[in-house]
DNA sequence: CCGTAATTTCAGTATTTTCTGAAATTCTAG
DNA sequence: CTAGAATTTCAGAAAATACTGAAATTACGG
């Protein structure tokens, strides 16, 4: 696919950050360009308009695949696989932020839970320490329990209880 | 500083996390370090207790430091720079997310804002493209507004405003 | 089934990132 | 000032990560 300058910008910009926040570059370059392409592109088309090889391609979208961020989808007449985005900017985040949460966070609060519960009886370790400990677990439940209560409601909702929020910070900042 | 197998498995942990989401493991141990020492420690012992080299202490702390993540503290008769962590674990979430807003999120706004921009009069990108991004730009000002509007109110009005989310959610869900 | 196109795998290579240790610099007590 | 302690800098080494290309596998039309 043709790169206007605008969307060359856009994917490398898209790379760069997708590296800072542990993304491998690739990945995040081959999701902005079928994030931005109008159509379905096959892997070819991705490796060379990317200028990366094609093997590189394949563990990309399968990443992307698993992340539930691109589809396959099909044409009849070509056995080629062809890849799609998913486009809506809020489905994005959405399913970016229920990845990272189960992948990183969920472990995470096992792993804390298990430091807490073994801190019980030990005794070698700090009083303070395990209060520590406990103190960041009881913060991360907390989180995670507002957003596993508010995730799945509906887009309007979400933004009216946002809206209150802002009306609420205005009351309160005056 | 001895470190109890609790206080291993956390630093270890920690440092792991830190590396997914693009912070340096050492960086990330380091915080770990001080987040659950109950004194504050010199750069020696952080590097002796870390296993690193006294070097890496130096830049590492100096990181944190820009990130206001931890502070140094002096002790009379001892010339030493000591450290110390900030404990409360909003208030380290708080620097954390206004940092990377302020070091990734905002160049990103202007970045969109700048291709929109560029896009007004661009004849050879699709009109697809321009929608797609602007799309993505207004959504992440909806974002930000809101960020912006609410990350100053005080902890108390935040866990209202969650608990009162949970509420309308479980009356939606009914 | 066969032949070929498409895709995947993976060992080796390249690149990037991180870390070290020695040297330079800064700081402070005397 | 000066001496030595504390800290920082930074070039080179080590480690981690990403990428390539050739070979293997899979998938499909005929």
């Amino acid at each position: 696919m043709k790169l206007t300058p605008v969307m060359h910008r856009y994917i490398v910009h898209w790379g760069e950050m997708g590296s800072r926040w542990g993304i491998n570059r690739s990945v995040a370059q081959i999701h902005a360009l079928l994030y931005l392409a109008p159509m379905p592109l096959h892997a070819d088309e991705i490796a060379e308009t990317l200028g990366i090889a094609r093997s590189n391609v394949s563990v990309g979208i399968k990443e992307l695949l698993a992340w539930e961020l691109v589809q396959v989808t099909h044409t009849l007449g070509d056995r080629r696989d062809f890849f799609v985005a998913q486009k809506d900017p809020w489905e994005v985040i959405r399913v970016i932020v229920e990845g990272r949460k189960r992948r990183e966070i969920d472990p995470t609060l096992a792993f804390l839970r298990n430091c807490v519960a073994e801190l019980e009886n030990d005794t070698e370790t700090p009083a303070e320490v395990r209060d520590r400990i406990a103190g960041q677990l009881e913060f991360l439940e907390t989180l995670t329990r507002w957003y596993e209560s508010i995730k799945g409601l509906p887009r309007k909702t979400l933004l009216k209880m946002m809206r209150l929020g802002q009306k609420i910070a205005k009351v309160i900042g005056e």
